[in-house]
DNA sequence: GCGTGTTAGTTTCATCTGCAACGAAACCGG
DNA sequence: CCGGTTTCGTTGCAGATGAAACTAACACGC
């Protein structure tokens, strides 16, 4: 296979590099923006699901939903989904498995009854409590050494990746699609 | 039996103009970094999935695959494992999946049979070169509007932060246990 | 040679995931 | 009030996932 040269720009480059030999062809995986913020995330929630799995036997998506709960107290799939950016499915059955170890529990809307309020319970609220200090260590240790300006900048780095990832994946996207 | 409806709008503090917001009661789950990146390499990569999936019929590992090879030349598993950090298994069946369609073949060592070397087919270069411009297409949408600065910057967070969650994942395969 | 251990890669299995189809409830126009 | 449509949430299914068990090949010590 012939090495075809297709310029990767590399950044920090004051003055420009003449070609060089080393300059991979294709694109360098691990430079590749999506790869990069996939493999870290990975890195990332493995690290941390491990933490909730040892201790409390609770998933990714059961945590998200206990979180957004203590965040905001009750409620329904529907703003537990808008918050948290997960499916629909995964969100249901979240709190399904919540249910069942009594970490939530269900009150149907009665002046809506396709709707029902979410809420933690005691023990729900309790296992929160402890998890969070303990995400937020994770948290400091992940950006341990990282100076406010820093941590200041990746915020906003990442809020604009997140409003230009969101254009990407949602305008042609519709969610209804109409079958007909 | 009252839901508690502990609404946490604000910690008890209103005397303080400075809040922390580290020191809220609850998480604030959309500034918790863990989540954020998660929910941004979930978006971006299912954004980029798409692309590949339509046109060429191949997964986000199949895709990693050819972008080692395509970098690098052929390699072994464990090579192809090592740079994109993907599991053992998936890699062995990314690599089925190739092989199968004809877009990469498999060589075994003489000199050692229990490796393979895995290369591109012909097939395997066109559609990698047909994916490579897409791909940085794709990229260069999520950072537009980005200054060169905020580039370099960027690339030396995501670069950090690789690290410190590596360092998270892992020295200790166990428990962090210890500082307590 | 022969046992023990190590390494490369595959298979098994139990789970997780998400699209799509679905049922139930509410809404809406006539 | 009725039929069609939309919304909320669940379920079915088919594919993806990864930990652990497994096979096969090599490496070392004796």
């Amino acid at each position: 296979m012939k090495p075809f040269a297709s310029r990767l720009e590399t950044p920090a480059g004051p003055g420009r590099s003449d070609a060089d030999p080393t300059d991979r062809d294709g694109l360098a995986l691990d430079r590749f923006l999506p790869y990069r913020l996939s493999v870290l995330a990975n890195t990332v929630s493995r690290a941390i699901a491990r933490l909730y799995a040892d201790r409390f036997g609770i998933t990714i998506p059961e945590w998200r939903v206990l979180a957004i709960l203590g965040d905001h107290g009750p409620a329904t799939s529907a703003e537990i989904r808008a918050r948290t950016a997960m499916d629909k499915v995964q969100v249901s059955r979240a709190i399904q498995r919540l249910t069942a170890s009594r970490l939530v529990s269900r009150r149907v809307d009665p002046a809506d009854r396709r709707r029902a309020s979410v809420a933690m319970t005691a023990r729900g609220a309790s296992i929160y409590r402890e998890i969070v200090p303990l995400a937020r260590s994770r948290e400091a240790f992940l950006l341990d050494g990282f100076s406010e300006d820093e941590r200041a900048q990746l915020d906003r780095l990442l809020e604009r990746l997140g409003e230009r990832a969101g254009a990407l994946a949602g305008p042609d996207d519709g969610d209804t699609g109409g079958v007909d």
